[in-house]
DNA sequence: ATTTCTGCTTAACAATTTGATAATACTATA
DNA sequence: TATAGTATTATCAAATTGTTAAGCAGAAAT
């Protein structure tokens, strides 16, 4: 979720993030943000600090002191000038904070990177019904049998698994799995996908025509 | 011991740590760290990256060259946004690293974790089925029967066997037995593990390809 | 001092696994 | 039925690891 009083800013980026396969909200001031973080459930918020109403400093303390939101990624949007800001939005809980304007560069990166980091960090054993991911010992088992994958398969289930139910789209996938520099044909990914299916033998990766992939039991 | 230049950081730590029953230094830079970690002989150091002076990985650098620093644990405290530095941190000797801002929940685990390693480590005898290795009497055993592993085979066995079934990076065998300024080429653990499969004559070291080695009977 | 032995590292090559792609077949939907 | 999107398969190059033998340095023995 974007917000951002003004409305270029929030166009840019907007569709820079789509352009990368996000889901994005947008919010035009402080309150608004609160509201659709609410309802919208964001993994990342980007506020812009100077905002009429309610400033993003505000914002991510009011945030920050609901449980829902103590692990939500929070990264500031500041005017080029002022680092006194930038460090007390770094004090009051932020992950990060990007300097406007934003290159298209920048953006990318920093939010792919916040968001493996988020994954990377996110416990260590996924369950899911008989299915059990170990990142640690690095192996797949399906009611205690164990399943040999590759690196980027487990990679792979290892994302989709992370949120069952999600669509993961492919610019997503790319982005997490292979990172943004290296770029990589269409193909690859469904034959990744179709190796992991075949091992696991079972249904549980589910394709979304047009969009992405999913992980359900 | 923990060394940060942000007090609120270093209060939240202490006051955390504290709470969990640890006896708790700080130090507010990168000279007073190197400073109170001789006096103070820590088990474990949090060194911030980003302090003015010293930096946390110039301190670690400092400290590894000590030999009574060799096993000090030691932990990197980082911004969430610079993966590179991370990964730098890793490769300079430090045992793990934790993000800003650090979740109590994720502080004692990673705490709690290194310290059962130390133990264990310092503990002297591993045992994992049959196979009994004692790191007092630097012998290893299989069903009573001795077998004679050279120093670096030993190591190996013993780091792989400290923790059964996690895959440990080949990055992290480095950094574990060979330390940080010693630079060995590719082959050299493999040759190593090769060896250990032969004397042991078992089939308790897995290959992960592309990421590392687990041992498992 | 010389030789012998041992352990560690490396080089060179073999073997294996992997990931990416192209080509082709399939399938849902407008 | 076109068409866009996805599945499948085979293939190849690249990455990774396994193996062997040889060199070297230091310790131990002569």
């Amino acid at each position: 979720m974007i917000a951002d009083d003004e409305p270029d800013i929030l166009e840019i980026l907007e569709f820079n993030l789509k352009a990368e396969g996000y889901e994005v909200a947008t919010a035009k001031n402080g309150d608004q943000a609160l509201d659709k973080a609410k309802t919208f459930q964001p993994d990342l918020i980007m506020l812009d600090i100077m905002m009429p109403g309610k400033n993003g400093i505000e914002v991510c303390n009011l945030l920050r002191m609901q449980p829902a939101f103590k692990k939500t990624l929070i990264i500031f949007l500041t005017a080029m000038s002022d680092e006194s800001t930038e460090i007390k939005g770094l004090e009051s809980g932020a992950d990060d904070y990007l300097t406007k304007p934003v290159s298209t560069k920048v953006l990318s990166s920093k939010v792919s990177a916040l968001f493996r980091r988020l994954i990377k960090e996110s416990t260590g054993v996924v369950q899911v019904g008989d299915l059990m991911i170990d990142r640690e010992k690095y192996n797949v088992s399906y009611r205690g049998e164990d399943i040999v994958l590759a690196r980027k398969e487990f990679e792979l289930l290892s994302l989709l698994a992370s949120k069952p139910g999600k669509v993961f789209l492919r610019n997503e996938i790319l982005n997490q799995i292979w990172g943004t520099e290296v770029i990589v044909g269409d193909r690859t990914i469904d034959v990744h996908i179709r190796k992991i299916r075949q091992k696991l033998n079972l249904d549980c990766i589910t394709t979304v025509k047009g969009v992405g992939y999913k992980f359900e039991l």
